[in-house]
DNA sequence: GCGCATTGATGGCTGC
DNA sequence: GCAGCCATCAATGCGC
């Protein structure tokens, strides 16, 4: 195992503190995200309420998605063709 | 946030617009839970940058999740045990 | 951890028989699966000395597939439909 | 399995079913892998439908993997270590 | 040595 | 209510 700035005049409380606040950052990250996850669950729970197929409800959400990504995967293959043939993307 | 009740009688294209807002609001969430996803990619691409095991950090995350949800088993279980002997929990 | 056929019984020997040959078996696919991967990388190797650009062609590779697999989806998808209003698939 | 080289004055459409060769020569062994894939996942639902932790039954086939790579490591280092000295290996 | 691509693991959802 | 399935996410390995 490494450890950061290993130098050993440093203070030593700062590295502390550093992998504190990473530790805090991203659990606050973390935390928010499953806020949201919860949301979205949410919304899906009230849309079968109303009736909604939630099966199908996710399928064109999935489909919305994957066609978003092909436009940016055909964006990413011309630039390789361009590539290829010299040009600067 | 409140919605009308799945009427049959009802206009349909209020429908379409609901389940327009339904997907759209779903998106958004989406987006939002990718847009922190990136943040804790950039946290963790950061402290590497700082010298840290990735690898490591990732297991002290997991492990104080996990520590968490033990404890928080642990008091339902205790709550469990004194409901059980009569105490107000 | 829970044993199988917890019967105390039962002939200890054929137990552990039973748990090498598992993993003979998947040990033993999991080679196959090696040396297919080896050839795949090959020809991708045989390629690229033939000038071929090995970053397209996989990207060609993948749009096969991915294809392939948006062609399943809208069956299943098609399906679903189907379903919903009441046909049989 | 041999290959025409690379000549820039060949005829174009041979280049043409050399690239469709090198494409279905890949998908095909892509389709051998999926099917030693689906074996796999195959045994281990058997195991798991004769009481096996799955979970753990993978972390010993993870550390046999490991161990054998370690083994194999430990070769190539003696083996240095046996020419290094002059000692034909 | 880094970034990418594949593969494996985990957790959530659906159907029985 | 649980098992199986699927989708997401992390980890390993490969190529540049």
């Amino acid at each position: 195992m490494t450890y950061p700035r290993n130098d050993p005049d440093m203070d030593e409380p700062i590295q502390g503190n550093q992998l504190k606040s990473i530790v805090e950052r991203i659990e606050r990250l973390e935390e928010e995200k499953k806020t949201i996850s919860d949301d979205v669950k949410e919304v899906y729970a009230e849309a079968k309420g109303n009736g909604y197929d939630v099966k199908i409800l996710r399928r064109v959400i999935a489909i919305r998605k994957r066609d978003a990504n092909e436009r940016a995967e055909e964006e990413a293959i011309l630039d390789l063709y361009l590539q290829a043939v010299g040009e600067t993307a």
